[in-house]
DNA sequence: GCTTGCGCCTGAATGC
DNA sequence: TGCATTCAGGCGCAAG
């Protein structure tokens, strides 16, 4: 599942394999791809064609790519988006949605997306573009504010896990990743944010950070062949996940049975022992 | 304004 | 064997 650092592993990927390049051909091969770009798949053509890409850029989970025009095309990866970049004669996948061509006859850009939950358009230029602006700076962000971070959290009505998972406060951050920094923090999932005191709020993003740095050395989590670099190739943290999807299975700290509870019709993963219930949980 | 829940998707895994 | 059900989950939007 693409969260902050299997995205950033397709920017650093794109901003080898597309920047600098000239759009030449454009086909959208399935209409959902490009449902945010309302105007329609021929707009979308049209406002590439010719454009060269000026930059490959990350908040979170989106891109976008900077485009001579003023335009960017913004990309989001959803649960099973891939962007490849490959030579035009590797035969078509299976769920390719969108291949770009560009001038100097080199390899494609293709949008390959299994459950269609990612998509992508060309929007507003701007740094980010308007189209994310109520997407949160990134914890890898420089520009990202801890104070501003721990006093919004602090302000919540939710619960912990919820609320790193709101892109809107702090953005990158899955269901994966909230799991592992929220037991490297000792911290449970359904603790309530009003409750949580500042030195375990900066805790918290110190564990954040850790994780998803970590991750981004790996390559990235890549549970099957959903998730891949710019090149098809997967990431390797998931052989250093300590709760995630490990039922069961001790706990790398204190050898506790790691429990998986229903959480947001999906699951969170903890270990009972390092990340006790609060008495007054909020989930 | 803030929080919560649903629907969108496909394919692998599981159940009967 | 084969069909049906469950699960995975980021996001945007509607509802509370």
């Amino acid at each position: 599942m693409p969260e902050l650092p299997e995205v950033e592993v397709v920017r650093r990927g794109l901003q080898r394999g597309v920047v600098g390049r000239t759009v030449s051909a454009v086909e959208v091969r399935h209409p959902r791809a490009v449902r945010r770009h309302v105007a329609g798949a021929e707009d979308l053509a049209g406002l590439l064609l010719g454009r060269r890409v000026e930059d490959a850029c990350r908040r979170g989970k989106y891109l976008w790519l900077p485009l001579d025009s003023g335009d960017a095309l913004q990309a989001h990866l959803g649960m099973s988006g891939q962007l490849l970049v490959v030579p035009a004669a590797t035969p078509v996948e299976a769920h390719l949605r969108v291949r770009l061509a560009f001038t100097d006859g080199g390899a494609e850009l293709r949008f390959v997306d299994q459950r269609t939950f990612g998509g992508i358009a060309v929007v507003a230029g701007g740094a980010p573009p308007a189209s994310i602006a109520h997407i949160a700076p990134d914890p890898l962000d420089p520009a990202f504010d801890e104070d501003a971070f721990v006093h919004a959290l602090r302000r919540r009505r939710t619960g912990l896990k919820r609320a790193l998972l709101d892109q809107r406060l702090i953005s990158g951050i899955g269901n994966i990743y909230a799991d592992e920094a929220l037991w490297r923090a000792g911290l449970h999932y359904a603790r309530a944010t009003e409750t949580v005191r500042r030195g375990e709020a900066l805790r918290l993003l110190v564990a954040v950070r850790a994780v998803l740095g970590e991750a981004l050395q790996a390559g990235g989590t890549s549970f099957d062949a959903l998730y891949v670099d710019t090149e098809g190739v997967g990431g390797r943290f998931e052989r250093a996940l300590a709760v995630y999807g490990r039922r069961g299975q001790p706990c790398p700290r204190c050898g506790t049975p790691i429990r998986r509870e229903a959480f947001m019709n999906r699951s969170a993963y903890s270990c009972p022992r390092c990340q006790p219930r609060p008495r007054r949980p909020h989930l």
